[in-house]
DNA sequence: CTCAATTTGTTCTCGCGTTCACAAACTCCT
DNA sequence: AGGAGTTTGTGAACGCGAGAACAAATTGAG
């Protein structure tokens, strides 16, 4: 209703809806492929593996883009979750630690395919240099702040040591970038203002062997 | 208070806090490498990143470990954390799908430090078998059944593409495991009593873009 | 021994997220 | 046109988790 100016979507969405949304626009995709042009809430939820009261809720910050007695249509949909999240724009990424997992990172399609261009590859070693992982050349770490400047890039991605992290945050923020993915298990401090967000397969795994070992202990 | 017969700690933990141990006992492994030999709530959630309030609850849910007016004895309950998260013990661990992704977790050092043994590397593509990555065999997928009754494995990792991650899931779940940790970008369905976690890198950038739109939009 | 200082364990309150349930809106068939 | 069937969007109830606040327990000094 208290429609806001000439600005559209500005009410803000609730965090555990913004980290559903990526999953719908998944699965819309999925669809898309399929050749569905259409499709309910109960089915989209099917496929994206949630509730399809949850999906309707989540769907209704965003606005009302489905028909009553119809559902959604997959293409629409798809370009308003696209458009909300903001990957109908392609967003500059830098990695730095181009070690395993940072080859691995940079190797991965899936990243061009969402809207993500992995315009730099950092490694404080000199051996790495030069090297060309996935078209792109791995430069010197201390490159970051020119490649930042110059591309206007917003999200970095840490795949250093756990000791380096900290360092490597500190200068991410900087030279101006405000999004940091950390792969590296350790905490980061960061500004107010700049986001991170952490992904840690060591914990993912201890929260399985929890489980795992209640599992057994009812036995 | 309520003794549960001669069984310890059986009370169930909440999943948030279930989530947050790991992290506890990543920054108490680093305070013992300091030397560090006691510790206050408030000095152990600055290093984990939380709330000391809710540090103590969450301890609290695992018993009475600290001592009032002194703190934790950092060996203890470091200690009792692992034991309840159940990495006291060794969990086998079969990898699916060698590939990027698959190489970087197969060289990954965390996994054997923190109570997870890689047994088996699988991979369906033939010209890969043979290949040896830190010291194991990439094998066919036909033989993951030998392999988790072989050495009792409970938990699998997938690394495939996405359209092949639900046939890995249901080989898994057909032979016995009862946890997997899923990288593959799509929702798998599994029986009751199997726990699926996912991690999706795609995700993490989209949310991280997200914001980065909103902050750029408010300007 | 007493008292001040410290720090844990727990209670209480608040807000967010999930889910149910249903009115409103739309389609299609007769 | 009207009514039956379908499906969305949302109000309301509920449960869980976060954090503030405090009582209980311990230490150490005088
Ligand atoms: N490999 C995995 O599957 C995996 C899984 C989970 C977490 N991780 C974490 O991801 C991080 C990277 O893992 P990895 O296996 O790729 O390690 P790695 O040792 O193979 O690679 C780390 C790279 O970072 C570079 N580096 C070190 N300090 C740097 C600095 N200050 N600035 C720039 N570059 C620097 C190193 O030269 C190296 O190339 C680690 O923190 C690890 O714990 C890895
Ligand atoms: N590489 C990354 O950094 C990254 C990041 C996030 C997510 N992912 C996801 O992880 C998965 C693996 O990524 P990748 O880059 O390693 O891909 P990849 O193509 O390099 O490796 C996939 C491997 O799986 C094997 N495979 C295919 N079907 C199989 C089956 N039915 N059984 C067993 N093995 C099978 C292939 O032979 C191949 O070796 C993908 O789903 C990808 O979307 C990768």
């Amino acid at each position: 209703m208290t429609a806001r100016s000439s600005s559209e979507s500005a009410r803000d969405i609730p965090e555990a809806t913004v980290a559903r949304l990526p999953v719908y626009l998944r699965a819309l995709n999925a669809l898309a492929d399929d050749g569905i042009r259409t499709c309910s809430s109960e089915e989209l939820a099917l496929s994206a593996g949630v509730n399809s009261a949850k999906l309707r809720k989540d769907l209704s910050y965003l606005g009302s883009y489905g028909t009553r007695g119809v559902g959604y249509d997959v293409d629409y949909l798809r370009y308003q979750i696209a458009r909300e999240i903001g990957v109908t724009q392609d967003w500059p990424v830098v990695i730095v630690g181009i070690g395993n997992l940072g080859h691995a990172l940079a190797n991965y399609s899936g990243f061009r395919s969402r809207g993500f261009r992995v315009v730099a590859l950092l490694d404080a070693d000199e051996t790495r240099h030069g090297e060309v992982v996935a078209g792109v050349d791995v430069r010197a770490f201390g490159d970051l702040e020119e490649i930042v400047e110059t591309h206007g890039v917003a999200i970095g991605v840490i795949a250093t040591p756990a000791g380096a992290a900290q360092d490597v945050a500190d200068r991410m923020v900087g030279c101006g970038i405000t999004s940091i993915l950390n792969f590296a298990p350790s905490v980061i401090v960061v500004p107010e203002g700049v986001d991170v967000r952490k992904v840690d397969l060591s914990i993912e795994l201890q929260i399985l062997a929890y489980h795992e070992q209640r599992k057994a202990n009812v036995t």
